[in-house]
DNA sequence: CTTCGTATGTGTTCTATCACACATATAGAG
DNA sequence: CTCTATATGTGTGATAGAACACATACGAAG
C-alpha cells in the first residue's frame, strides 16, 4: 500500500516488531505529516485509525467544561495514540493535538485489532506501552499535586525534548501553559528563572535546552520515574 | 480449590464472564480479608497474586521521596488490583494499599495470565477495566490541577460511596488528606463547610454522607466523567 | 466517671499562584 | 524600513493553601 516508509527514524513499537508481524502490518502502513495543533482525534470521538508518530509528538489534553486545559500525557516515537482501539473502548474522554508537526504512521482500527487478537508480539508491545503510559499519566496526577511550577516545566521541557530530536523545541509560553494548566505569566516567570541559571535560552516560540543535565537537577522526581519505568518496560 | 465463594456481593469483573471461563479461575480463587491499612502491594514490588475486591477499597498510592503521598486511582468491586501482572509489566511504580477493610478474591499470576491469553471475555473485560483505570487515573491528574479543594473533595467522596455499600465511611481527615495530597486542616475545613449545608456530617473519623445529589452538585465534573465512562465500559 | 490518645477546631503568618492590566520587544510581511 | 500581530516582561492586588502552633472535644478503656 505504501512502498516507502521512512528509514531511520522509525516508531520504536513498530521497529521492535519481529519480521512476520512487521511483514504482516506494513502493508497497512501509511505515512501522513501533521501541522502543529492539528487535532489527531477529539475527545469521545470514534476512532478509525491507531497513530504511531515518527518524528512528530503528540499531546493527550484534557478540556474542562469552563475551556481550562491540561495534558494528561505526551506521545512520541516510543508509543502510539489510540489505545482505546485496542483496548475496547473505542474511544476516550480526552484529545489528542499535535504539539511538533512531523510524520505519524497511521493504521487501520481493524487491521490493527486482527494483529492485535494474535496475541504475538504485537500485543505484548502494545500493552506494555499502555503500561508506561499509565505510569506517565499517573505520575502527572501527583506532580499536578505536589510540585512547584518551576520543577513541573522542567519535567515538561526534558518530556519534551525526549521525544523530540532536536534541542530546539519550537513552543510559546502560552501553548506550555495550556498543556500545564497554569497561567501563561506563571511560564514566562519560570522560563526567565531557567534562562538565566544558563539552563535554556528562548525567543518568541524557540525554547533552546543548554544545559540538560541542570534540566534534570532543577526537575522533580517525576521525570525520572517515568523514563525509567518506561525504559524497564520498552527495552 | 476454595469451596465456597461470597454469595451476593461479588466482583463485578468476574461476576461479568461467562460460566466457562468462570469455571476455570474459579478453582484459583482465593478469598481473604484484609483490614485497613494493609499494603497489597508495594510500589515496585512483583505481585505473586491478582486481587479482586468484593467489598473492600483499595486505594492506589504514589508516595514521594519526601514522604507526601497522592492517590493516583481507587478500585473497588468493578475492578481488579495488579493490572501490571497482565500488562506485561509484572510491577508498577506505586502502592496499594486497603481503603476500607473488608474481603478480596485473589489469583495466582500464573492462573490469571493463562486465562488472559485465551484472549477472551476475561481478556477483553481486563481490558476495558483497565482502560477505565486510565481514565480516572488522567481525571485525577486534571482535577489536580485545575479543581479546588472542596470539589475534589466532594469527588472523591463520592467516588469512595460508590464502592463502598454503605453511605458512613469511615476515616479521619488526616487519611484524606494523605489522599488527597493535601493538607490535613484543609480537609477539616472542606468537611465543616459541607456539614454547614448538610451535605454530610461526621465525627471523629465516621463520615454520613447526608444528601448525595448536592454532594454531586458541589463536586467538580470530574466524578461524572469517570462515572460515565466507567459504565459505559463496564456495562 | 475519669483518663488519655486521637480527631478536629482555630488562628496567624507566609508563599505560590491567579487575575488583570498594561508595557515592551521581536519577527515577519509589506 | 516600517508596520503589525504576537510573544514576552512587569507590576499590583486578591486568594488559596501550606506551615506551624496550639486549643478543644470526643470516645473507648479502665
Amino acid at each position: 500500500m505504501n512502498p516507502q516508509l521512512p528509514a531511520q527514524p522509525e516508531n520504536r513499537l513498530l521497529a521492535a516488531l519481529p519480521p512476520e508481524e512487521y511483514e504482516r502490518l506494513r502493508h497497512h502502513m501509511e505515512p501522513i505529516s501533521l501541522s502543529l495543533g492539528e487535532v489527531v482525534n477529539e475527545s469521545g470521538e470514534k476512532m478509525n485509525y491507531v497513530y504511531f508518530p515518527v518524528d512528530s509528538i503528540i499531546s493527550l489534553l484534557y478540556t474542562m467544561l469552563n475551556g481550562a486545559t491540561a495534558e494528561m500525557g505526551l506521545v512520541g516515537r516510543e508509543g502510539v495514540v489510540g489505545i482505546a482501539l485496542f483496548m475496547g473502548g473505542g474511544t476516550m474522554p480526552n484529545r489528542a493535538v499535535v504539539q511538533s508537526a512531523g510524520t505519524l504512521i497511521r493504521i487501520k482500527a481493524k487491521a490493527l485489532q486482527n494483529e492485535f487478537r494474535r496475541g504475538g508480539t504485537f500485543q505484548l508491545l502494545l500493552l506494555k506501552y499502555t503500561q508506561a503510559l499509565m505510569t506517565q499519566i499517573a505520575q502527572t496526577a501527583v506532580c499536578n499535586r505536589l510540585h512547584p511550577v518551576e520543577q513541573r516545566l522542567c519535567r515538561w521541557l526534558l518530556m519534551t525534548q525526549d521525544r523530540a530530536q532536536s534541542n530546539t523545541l519550537q513552543m510559546t509560553h502560552e501553548f506550555i501553559s495550556n498543556m500545564l494548566g497554569i497561567q501563561r505569566e506563571a511560564v514566562s516567570l519560570a522560563a526567565r528563572r531557567l534562562q538565566g541559571k544558563g539552563v535554556i535560552s528562548y525567543v518568541r516560540g524557540r525554547i533552546k535546552i543548554l544545559d540538560r543535565a541542570q534540566l534534570e537537577n532543577d526537575s522533580c522526581e517525576c521525570y525520572r520515574v517515568v523514563k525509567d519505568e518506561q525504559e524497564r518496560l520498552l527495552c
